[in-house]
RNA sequence: GGGCGGUUAGCUCAGCUGGUCAGAGCGCCUGCCUUACAAGCAGGAGGUCCCCGGUUCGAGUCCGGGACCGCCCACCA
């Protein structure tokens, strides 16, 4: 414990240990599941891949995340922060297969069984990075009840979901052109897919008609033209409509292509004519579906060339059987063009390598069915999507839904509950593995494939609390009430949970969902790893302090992209301070066997008790609307400006000079001390947490610490104007005497000449450095406050010339203000039309102007 | 090809339904080691609110057009 009288820097580095191992320690973080969801707090964290470790998405989305729970958690709710990490199937595995190649091996030569033991090692070994950070950051996630996608009962909990959409038709196999990863040698989701733009060359070939004349077709792929079974044109060109019916020959292979008119093909694109490759590009398969063309694959899995293809071509990667190609059409001068193209290519997403669409067997999903209810939770407002651009997009995507192919060529995740009889064609989808085939007797085999790893994420909010089984945990926590989570999954993770909460689990899995910032490098660009713009929160949060990180990432959220401000942090890290030295005035000068008490009389404890309730009633405001910049810059603004810069300036003589006063004082000071605590504790807990240990009569934690909700009954408008007013009259003769080069210790003589002060003229007086007297005579200067101004008597020390030259300029600036002032007041249609109050305030405000040149 | 968002002080950003809205933090300048904090305190300078039109008594704030950034969606070879 550091010693509070010769502490005067706040040392995140000590604090911080010491705070997590008391939170850990208490149980706070871990409720016992009594109630129903609707009286309980819940939110289930996005899973990260067990892969990962923190970084600055993980840090704001979780400070987001635990601002919401520590504030409900003090509301007095029963509240749950459900924790989990994600298997992450192609991220892990890749990983694991990484070692392996290291280690001189691979996955294919020591087998799946070994291979996926290897991954639950690597599993074992790496998983807790990650949640360690999470602490480190105060994520007051319940630890106790750590939940992983591979675990038992969560596997159940797929293998139930797959069986029963297999059951009502919702899953079925087919053989379809799909996304082909030759980086994860699997087949990817339409949303794993990213476009990037390719310089490409569009080659225009010329194929023979067979009855004579010719066509050409124009591609950017040449090399699939040994896959082409077709050639189509549009049935409005006239330029072509003759060639409908004739049949093409494929040059390098002599394959007869029939030619069909469909109206897919642009007429003004290329050469009108396009080639159909319906084995590998999507479209053509669309197209070679509907005129029944056949079905030809030259492109295996590995990115290479196939014996399907001519000798001389097989077994070239997919680019040099391109140069092969070209030069062989070259070769017969069937090249008749060829121009540079720019154009959006696919990628994946996972390994970053080029997609290369191909004919396969995979599993599907089909969305529709689901997509409706997912549509009407959202269009009802059940579930709410903040900011609403993203709940826009959100309806827009589920409008136009497609299905999901949802099998994986890996080894790492939920292996399909899908078996093949070895004898017979029969296939078993079940959660137990049939002993034997039903038909014939014969030997049963598994599908090898596995599931996506956002099959097992759409699950996560009820298979986390125990579904299928009826655990207590569902009940008192299901539905959770916020997901907050970053854009770019709210499709592959936001969306589906929704579909499948609706489902399964009888109700819309959460009733809000937060979608914030992406922090962006400073410079504007993405933070990544590969650019070197990634910021590591951590090397951040052993700078500044864990309470400075979450302070600064909340201040920068915003409902658009943000920059990377390490102001905001430094901004966090100074709060932090000076609430520790703060805490440390009073703590150190109070008298701390009097009770804290809220009801003070003296006026500037009651200013302060108005204004703390103020600050409560916003930063609550705030984080209900999940404004969490405005909370804390809120935060920031009552710390600072009102109970450091004012309210603590203004009792200090009660406190050293101690008296009468007090008793009261210190029950004020105690009271507002404890409620600025609790109030600033979902934000910087660290800090706040430290403090309480010091606070006399505090017991037990302050994250445990029950507050009371603000309440309009004592705010005190009273005192908020004769503060308000005493305040902005001290800035204005601190102002004045800058301006007037009246030295800073120097006590000018002076009177006020101005009504309601009373109470607070002896304080205006201290903190201005003012000798106020009655009388004086006549005064040499008039310094404008609110409601009058303040008579300078000679003798003050400043110089008279500057002074002078100051009053000519301010005194020009009123002229003018009073001028603008006056035209408006003149100007009928002001007079007229504007609303009452508006034309008040403005005759008003032009009478105060008036005042402040006499008096000048 | 569609859709969305942004452009306000040197920097990063606030500014809700049009009328003290021209602000904050950082930076800069000046003065202070005042017994909570010098990672502090007090004061100050600094902006044609991207451009052009329009609506209105009045426009960063609404409408139209334009310029420049950024993002999302999309199967034109």
């Amino acid at each position: 414990m550091p010693d509070l009288e010769s502490t005067t820097r706040y040392d995140p580095a000590e604090v911080e240990p010491r705070i997590v191992a008391r939170w850990l320690d208490s149980g706070l973080f871990h409720p016992e599941p009594e109630g129903t969801a609707a009286e309980n707090y819940s939110i289930a964290i996005p899973p990260p891949n067990v892969t990962g470790s923190l970084h600055m998405g993980h840090a704001l989305n979780n400070s987001i995340q635990d601002v919401l729970v520590r504030h409900h958690r003090m509301r007095g709710h029963r509240t749950k922060w459900i924790l989990g990490t994600d298997h992450a199937g192609i991220a892990t595995q890749t990983q694991v297969e990484r070692q392996l190649r290291r280690e001189g091996t691979s996955r294919e030569e020591i087998g799946r069984d070994a291979f996926v033991a290897r991954t639950w090692e690597w599993r074992e070994r790496y998983g807790p990075t990650i949640v360690d950070q999470l602490k480190r950051l105060g994520a007051s996630c319940d630890y106790d009840d750590e939940r992983f996608t591979l675990d038992e009962g969560y596997v159940e909990a797929v293998l139930k979901v797959f069986v029963s959409l297999f059951e009502k038709g919702l899953i079925y196999r087919d053989r379809y052109i799909v996304n082909w990863d030759p980086g994860s040698r699997s087949a990817i989701s339409d949303l794993e897919v990213e476009e990037r733009e390719v310089a490409d060359v569009l080659y225009s070939i010329r194929y023979d008609v067979e009855a004579g004349g010719s066509v050409t077709v124009a591609t950017v792929r040449p090399e699939t033209m040994l896959a082409d079974t077709g050639v189509a044109v549009n049935p409005a060109d006239a330029r072509h409509r003759h060639l409908v019916g004739a049949t093409a020959i494929l040059p390098l292979v002599g394959r007869r292509l029939p030619i069909v008119a469909d109206d897919y093909v642009k007429p003004d694109f290329g050469t009108g004519a396009l080639k159909i490759t319906p084995g590998h590009d999507p479209n053509d398969f669309e197209i070679g579906l509907r005129h029944g063309l056949d079905q030809v694959s030259v492109i295996g899995e590995d990115g290479r060339v196939t014996a399907t293809a001519p000798e001389r071509f097989a077994d070239l990667t997919v680019l040099d059987a391109r140069e092969a190609v070209v030069a062989a059409l070259r070769e017969e001068g069937r090249i008749a063009a060829e121009e540079p193209y720019a154009h959006e290519v696919p990628f994946s997403h996972r390994s970053g390598e080029r997609i290369e669409p191909l004919i396969s067997l995979q599993w599907f999903m089909a969305m529709d069915r689901l997509a409706g209810p997912a549509i009407e939770a959202v269009e009802s407002g059940r579930v709410r999507i903040h900011p609403d651009s993203q709940r826009r997009r959100y309806l827009q995507w589920l409008a136009e839904i497609r299905p999901w192919c949802i099998s994986r060529q890996l080894w790492w995740g939920h292996r399909l509950p899908v078996y093949y009889c070895e004898a017979c064609e029969e296939t078993y989808v079940s959660a137990q593995a049939p002993e034997r085939c039903g038909a014939c007797g014969g030997e049963v085999r598994r599908d090898e494939d596995v599931l996506d790893t956002w099959f097992s994420s759409a699950l996560w909010p009820f298979a986390t609390l125990g579904w299928p089984r009826h655990t207590p945990e569902l009940r008192a926590f299901y539905p959770t009430d916020v997901l907050s989570t970053a854009r770019d999954i709210l499709f592959l993770w936001v969306a589906r949970m929704i579909m499948m909460g609706l489902e399964f689990a009888g109700d819309v899995p959460f009733s809000d969902v937060y979608v914030h910032s992406i922090i962006q490098a400073p410079d504007g660009r993405r933070m990544s790893k590969s650019l070197g713009t990634g910021i590591d929160p951590l090397e951040e949060i052993d700078r500044h302090g864990a309470d400075a990180v979450r302070f600064g990432l909340l201040a920068m959220s915003s409902t658009q992209d943000v920059r990377y401000s390490a102001e905001k942090v430094e901004q966090g890290q100074k709060l932090a301070n000076k609430l520790w030295n703060a805490s440390r005035l009073v703590l150190l000068n109070v008298d701390g066997r009097v009770a804290p008490g809220g009801r003070p009389e003296a006026l500037e404890d009651r200013w302060i008790v108005s204004r703390l309730q103020r600050a409560k009633e916003t930063t609550s405001a705030h984080l209900e609307a999940f404004d969490f910049s405005h909370a804390a810059l809120g935060l920031y603004d009552f710390v600072y400006g009102e109970l450091c810069d004012w309210y603590l300036e203004l009792v200090k003589p009660r406190l050293y000079e101690g008296g009468d006063q007090r008793s009261e004082l210190s029950a004020t000071l105690l009271h507002v001390l404890r409620e600025t605590l609790a109030m600033a504790h979902p934000v910087i807990p660290f800090v706040t947490e430290e403090i309480w240990s010091f606070v006399p009569g505090s017991r037990g934690l302050l994250a445990g610490q029950r507050t009371s909700p603000p309440d309009e009954a004592l705010l005190d408008p009273e005192a908020d104007a004769e503060v308000g007013r005493a305040i902005e009259a001290v800035r204005a003769v601190r102002g004045w005497r800058d301006r007037v080069g009246v030295a800073a210790g120097e006590r000018v003589p002076g009177r006020l000449e101005a009504p309601g002060y009373e109470a607070m003229a002896a304080q205006v007086a201290r903190l201005a450095r003012l000798d106020l007297r009655t009388d004086g005579g006549d005064p040499v200067a008039r310094v404008v406050i609110p409601a009058g101004a303040l008579a300078v008597f000679a003798g003050g020390g400043f110089d008279p010339g500057a002074a002078e030259r100051r009053r000519g300029q301010r005194r020009d600036q009123l002229r003018a203000d009073v001028a603008r002032s006056e035209g408006k007041l003149a100007n009928r249609g002001f007079v007229e039309k504007a609303p009452a109050a508006v034309v008040d305030a403005e005759r008003e405000k032009l009478a105060r102007l008036r005042a402040e040149v006499e008096a000048l």
